[in-house]
DNA sequence: GCTCCTTTAGACAGGTCTGTCTATCGATGC
DNA sequence: GCATCGATAGACAGACCTGTCTAAAGGAGC
């Protein structure tokens, strides 16, 4: 007999299907009933295994966060120097913003609309604070006179480049900000 | 008898509480109910006025897309340079970021989980194109080698702001946009 | 064999949402 | 005076949404 892969778990076909039908068409749009049906699940199992809806809006935006930081650390090992590391962020996000079904930030989408002490706010604010102490510590280390300043603008490119290729449609965003972050990173003082 | 001001028409009142609540909370959260409870109008009248809750969305973002025009347009005129007027629209910026219950881009965040056929997505898309255009043209009067190039550059560092300071409720951004911007300005080759 | 964990199908409840309809009323204009 | 237009209150329908419950079955480990 060939190689048969077992059936994943219900738990593992809903969250697959939240990733994509979540994050493609929005956590309020998308309803239970839906979401069951495209994973093939039985209504009791969602409730089984998660406490609710919220529950797994927040278990989805956990992944979101978990493999974002894992694309940054794929872009960044090897690397030495902090301006470098800081760059490959960008490819990072180039890498992002050029794969199949792209539709913005998956955690901006979600808490646009959504109450400020929501599971959605709340992820938001926790990949934030990750990602600007990234930045910040790399700017620290690469002796930057001002490395908060050059953290916040560098930030801004990168919210504007996400923000611009979901607008737009259009991927080259990554690129324009990869060349500015240069711009920045070379205009500014060091010590 | 002193100076009455007359009550203002249902109409007037609902497209009020549409622009208070939707931008506050989102078009998709604040129900019917809840915006003739606060418009202080009866039912009837919300679909005498509209044709439905689509209809009345659509109103609120034209009338925020018109308001955003008209502010852009405060702050360029009277100005010659092209320069100045790209570097003034971040002024304009700074002033909406600034305004009390600034709660970012009104477009984006009512298409941000809205179908790409929907009135959201539609009246953002026409506000794009328009901003894209006046910073093109204003970019090829003040005589860049590339225009579309600069304008793009803006355009991303515009929507960072935005993004940036939304997420981290400080308004900060709009000024370190507008460095950014003024960097790429005097950057940027010119014929 | 037996037990426990997981899953299934589907009925059901309770809430919310948009939208319709009726009946009435005030103001305005002719 | 009368018709018309805008507005009002509220009942109602129909759809959808989250979440609960029941009864039964499959599967893995002991």
């Amino acid at each position: 007999m060939g190689v048969t892969t077992k059936r994943p778990s219900a738990r593992e076909r809903l969250l697959d299907a939240a990733d994509r039908l979540f994050y493609a068409e929005g956590v309020h749009t998308v309803g239970i009933d839906r979401l069951i049906e495209e994973a093939g699940v039985a209504k009791g199992s969602l409730f089984y295994n998660f406490s609710g809806k919220d529950d797994l809006v927040a278990a989805y935006l956990a992944g979101r966060d978990e493999r974002r930081r894992a694309r940054i650390a794929r872009h960044t090992e090897g690397l030495t120097d902090p301006v470098e590391k800081l760059l490959a962020i960008f490819d990072a996000l180039h890498e992002a913003v050029t794969s199949p079904g792209w539709n913005g930030c998956a955690f901006a989408n979600a808490s646009a609309e959504a109450a400020p002490d929501s599971v959605e706010a709340v992820a938001q604010r926790t990949y934030r604070v990750w990602f600007s102490d990234l930045l910040l510590e790399l700017a620290t280390e690469a002796g930057y006179a001002d490395p908060a300043g050059v953290a916040g603008r560098l930030r801004l490119i990168y919210d504007g480049a996400v923000a611009s290729s979901r607008i737009d449609a259009h991927p080259a965003a990554a690129l324009v900000a990869k060349d500015l972050a240069r711009l920045v990173l070379e205009a500014a003082p060091r010590t």
